[in-house]
DNA sequence: TATGTTACTTTCATAATGAAAGTTACTGGA
DNA sequence: TCCAGTAACTTTCATTATGAAAGTAACATA
């Protein structure tokens, strides 16, 4: 009676959740992100208790979304250092961020981002990069992919023909 | 010794975790936005045991990304349908989608999302609409907004001075 | 009357989380 | 040499969260 797997599933949201869908995973990566890298540092921005983080920083390597690097011979230090993997999920905490700061900062946003250059609020959308248009256009769908199989594909195709009307 | 509550932070990515972080949660929305609404498309969809859905399907529609509506009175059936707010989590569910497809599906992806105008494959990106600019551009920067306190304030604070450089 | 459908609830075991305290391997100062 | 301090943890144990299995409610249909 595990906690039920979402690696074996085809869809790359539930294998995505696989990794990064525990207590802590993604806010340690967004840590990592603000450029934290050690352990009392995540304890501390984090107020986490120290075995919990031990578990979620072991399971973020294991996944490959950090690496474990020592930084002293004497006395023995590590610290962690995201990966291309790891770096590659900013855009998924930019858009957490933008929903959170639209719907559960009734005060006012506590964090914006901002373009340094001009100054400027910065207004993050997922845009296709092929067409220009951004992704919420309803031209666009979710599709089977070329390993997609059985239900994952039934699934897929019923959407495409459902909205297709 | 209640899981730690990240509602009370000021940060919106944690904000929203409080919201959408716990297990099935956001394969239940994803599913939402596929267009199910019903407690039995769901459970057969995600393999999640019927108290489980109960449970995330009242937290959802708590925390206002459901509304909870009857279709029919005699016998009494009831759905769940996505409020604004659970919409405004797409741009969230694409850049889960697409860092998925990257970095874990060696097979190939078996979701994609399509251009149905064109057919073409669409890219995902996250870019900042008043520049044009993608948000990994390095003039970007995460900055405390105008309800920053303490902690929020100097964390961003400090990070946007040490990035200057 | 029997079976099927949909949307659940109840009970109970196991796994995940968290608080508190302790450990390791040092460095630097009195 | 002794003691405090630092950084990165581990250990133990209580409490929550998750999940499997079975059951329930309120009907419709045959």
């Amino acid at each position: 009676m595990q906690r039920k797997s979402l690696g074996n599933m085809q869809c790359p949201i539930a294998r995505s959740l696989e990794r990064v869908g525990e207590w802590w995973s993604i806010l340690i990566l967004r840590d990592c992100l603000h450029g934290l890298t050690r352990f009392d540092e995540f304890e501390k921005s984090l107020g986490i208790a120290p075995n919990m983080l031990t578990r979620r920083l072991t399971g973020l390597v294991e996944a490959g979304l950090l690496e474990r690097r020592q930084y002293s011979e004497r006395p023995p230090r590590f610290e962690y250092v995201l990966t291309e993997r790891g770096r590659d999920f900013q855009p998924v905490l930019a858009t957490l961020l933008v929903w959170g700061n639209k719907h559960f900062a009734p005060e006012g946003a506590s964090v914006v981002i901002v373009n340094r250059e001009t100054g400027e609020l910065a207004d993050p959308v997922v845009v296709d990069r092929i067409s220009g248009r951004p992704l919420s256009d309803p031209v666009f769908s979710t599709a089977p992919g070329p390993a997609a199989e059985g239900e994952t594909r039934e699934r897929h195709t019923r959407l495409l023909n459902s909205e297709d009307v």
